[in-house]
DNA sequence: CCCGAGCTGTTTGTCATACAAATCGACTAT
DNA sequence: ATAGTCGATTTGTATGACAAACAGCTCGGG
């Protein structure tokens, strides 16, 4: 499922083309057809394909894959890690995470508040990289579950990825790995204190810091490629 | 797939339940083994179960589903179009749509002006409930699609199901199913003009209307049910 | 009495094969 | 020229068999 699934996401494949049948295809990664038809299915169910009797499986348009997909978000990420699609990211936790932050802090509960300061905890006691993200994770996905609405807790794939990709491009190091620490902070406790624009602003100021901080990696990234070449 | 998902999503078993084996499961929906499994891997992939070797399918927590799949979305409103989720759809559409219709105005090309401008005429033109639906929801997506982003885009599922739940409760007539047609145009005029505040007030105030058209109708829901009772 | 290692039964994971169903394209008869 | 039909191709489904992995039990040792 991978496989097939990277070849169509990174353009190997384009939409509109037909796969093999899946004898061949089978064949060719070395599996039986029933192991390959439970990928195939699976990557329908993403809507990356569609299978029709006596033609075979066509490669759908961008515009019906389920972008919001763990997987697909991955191949994604593995294969073109572009500016363009990080800045989609970007704007995607500028439309969700402020939202859902003031939500949280209208509707919280004790529990949230303590999910949520639970993980501020874990970050502050961090002592590694790996530490600090498993943290920070923990701390977004908190606040979408303390807006008690499931549907937004499930971008959480989203914010998962974005933060992931910007973990890989910022090559931080374990003395500043901690900066965001501080705007955390605020966030927290303006969801203690239910205040939800206050919380809005907070949001958008750690997004907006985190997003400065990735253009200057991506400067230093263009001037290392720039002084290679 | 739909018999078992629905199953899962409208709590007939519930998370921490095996589902029986493979083999009585098939027995019982009377498909073989190998459709069966084909359907499992789907699931699985939808995040509602997770099957693990001599133990069997586990359902899994709320929390891993994939919410925003357009089939969990569609077996909910099958299962429990109850008022809460109702408000949940309400709110998904209050953060995703007001954000996307202003970057679409920021953003839109002569094309996807064209898009939009089209789905409005159809509107416009809508002489059955049939037709106006299927216009409005080309309306939204073609809005989706001017923001260029196609995570966003993504999220279209959502306000269909939305939409379509609002459709179904609100029984609509001929004689008003088009009262909602001057909010659409602000909403398209903003985004000719490229006025992107003036286009998330439109979008707001279109929801907002939806909305408050949504309570009307569950209170003469509710006054039916009392006066029958 | 408690605890861990190994064994065994159960269940999923994979495979090979066969056939039914549906679709597309070419051919034929009108 | 067109409509209908036939056949080749490919997916969809079914069946039977075996490999792999795990849970719980049993048995031996401390």
């Amino acid at each position: 499922m991978h496989e097939i699934g990277q070849r169509i996401v990174s353009g190997k494949v384009k939409p509109g083309d037909v796969l093999p049948r899946e004898e061949t295809l089978a064949e060719s990664l070395q599996v039986s057809r029933t192991a390959l038809r439970e990928a195939l299915k699976v990557l329908s169910a993403k809507g990356l394909i569609e299978s029709r009797t006596g033609v075979g499986a066509r490669v759908l348009e961008k515009r019906h894959w389920n972008q919001l997909d763990a997987d697909v978000l991955a191949w994604r990420c593995a294969s073109m890690p572009t500016d363009d699609f990080v800045d989609k990211l970007v704007e995607m936790r500028e439309v969700i995470e402020p939202a859902a932050v003031a939500a949280a802090a209208r509707r919280r509960t004790a529990e949230h508040l303590a999910e949520i300061d639970s993980a501020y905890r874990a970050m502050d006691a961090a002592q590694t990289l790996d530490e600090w993200t498993a943290a920070d994770l923990q701390f977004h996905d908190a606040v979408l579950h303390a807006t008690g609405n499931e549907l937004l807790q499930s971008l959480f794939s989203v914010i998962e990825t974005a933060l992931g990709t910007f973990f890989a491009l910022s090559a931080r190091t374990a003395a500043n790995f901690k900066y965001s620490l501080p705007h955390h902070q605020k966030v927290l406790e303006a969801i203690r204190r239910r205040q939800p624009e206050v919380a809005r602003k907070a949001m958008q100021a750690l997004i907006a810091d985190s997003q400065a901080n990735l253009q200057q990696s991506r400067g230093r990234a263009r001037a290392r490629k720039k002084a290679g070449a």
